[in-house]
DNA sequence: TCCATTAATTGACCGTGGTCACTTTATTGA
DNA sequence: TCAATAAAGTGACCACGGTCAATTAATGGA
């Protein structure tokens, strides 16, 4: 018998998500507080933490659910055959976790899931990513010494590179795409007899 | 005429770093509260934020010096030959990279320069890393299809990976060898033959 | 219908990083 | 030697995430 949810208790979530989306829209997701949420929603501070243990538990959420849209987008297209054409259907993922210097920061700390029972959004979105991307592999031109899942791993570890150090100097999503190019060519595509 | 530093500055400035490293000698980088700090060192608060624009500042540099004492360490040990010496040449550095995951988080956030003027320790040490392993690599038996730098900028990459998903479900640091040891493989000796 | 029990909500309060107008101390030049 | 000027230091104050004992609302018998 833990049957005990209130309607009450979805609709106070689903207006604390919601004001939640609408600052964003806003201001971006740096600049959410978490008092301007609960003030739009209508509610008291403490029923915020009632609901989400941290502000980061809200961001998961959210930041998780635009990354499995741009998921699902990239799942729909056809497997790319060229590493050009496969950065290119990873590049509006890339381009939601770049857009703010803290959106990748917290992604990057949901990137793994905290504890075995406890997986975040963001860290699931990471597997799926993984998944997709080693679905593309298996049927691939490209090397088959290690395998799909390690490649995938790889990938993901260079998308991470890439993005962290476009956030230095100057923030040019050419020079990021062609770096992540750059580092695939060299990671899927290795020419040893050179 | 830019001559004004005075030795009053400089006295206060280490007053300050001893007492920081003094507290964190005791519970570690992730419970250094300023306050603390500013009671050890016997000045007020305000006196902190006018020697480090941020406590991450103060951490940048207390941080940035242990992995440049890692890498002096690391620099004098002979060029190691194969992968997994190679692994274990740099595991002292990620033992330290990854002692407190608050620490991983500076160091990833400092990763890069944050503009080109100013660079901090943190990000100094990724170049300095960067160019040891580089060295490394321009006279090893390993690929040579692409530029030593790029293998080496693949390095950090799947350091930073490894130890990320260390710090998911279990803290161990002998799968963490393992995981690195995989990826430097992959990268550092592909076999496109199979 | 009413009461007992459990779930949801509240808001005053706290910890801690960071600010800034003001005070104190050092330096410079006549 | 003594202002005038600049540098260093101060601490009350603020912003904001997070806590918790108390309060209010919902639920399930009898």
């Amino acid at each position: 018998m833990l049957k005990a949810v209130q309607s009450r208790t979805l609709k106070t979530r689903a207006k604390l998500i919601a004001a939640a989306e609408a600052v964003i829209e806003e201001n971006g997701y740096e600049a959410m507080r978490v008092e301007e949420v609960v003030l739009r929603a209508g509610v008291a501070k403490g029923t915020f933490f009632a609901h989400f243990p941290d502000k980061e538990e809200l961001m998961d959420q959210l930041i998780g659910a635009r990354i499995d849209t741009c998921l699902d987008q990239i799942a729909k297209a056809p497997t790319p055959q060229t590493i050009t054409d496969m950065v290119d259907a990873l590049m509006p993922l890339v381009a939601f976790m770049s857009c703010e210097r803290y959106v990748f920061d917290v992604i990057f700390r949901h990137s793994g899931a905290a504890t075995i029972d406890k997986t975040g959004v963001i860290a699931m979105t990471f597997e799926h990513q993984a998944k997709i991307v080693s679905a593309w592999l298996k049927d691939s031109p490209f090397r088959r010494d290690v395998t799909p899942d390690l490649l995938a791993e790889g990938i993901q570890a260079f998308l991470m590179q890439a993005i962290a150090l476009n956030f230095c100097a100057l923030h040019c999503e050419f020079a990021m795409r062609d770096r992540i190019v750059q580092y695939l060519q060299a990671w899927l595509a290795p020419d040893i007899r050179a």
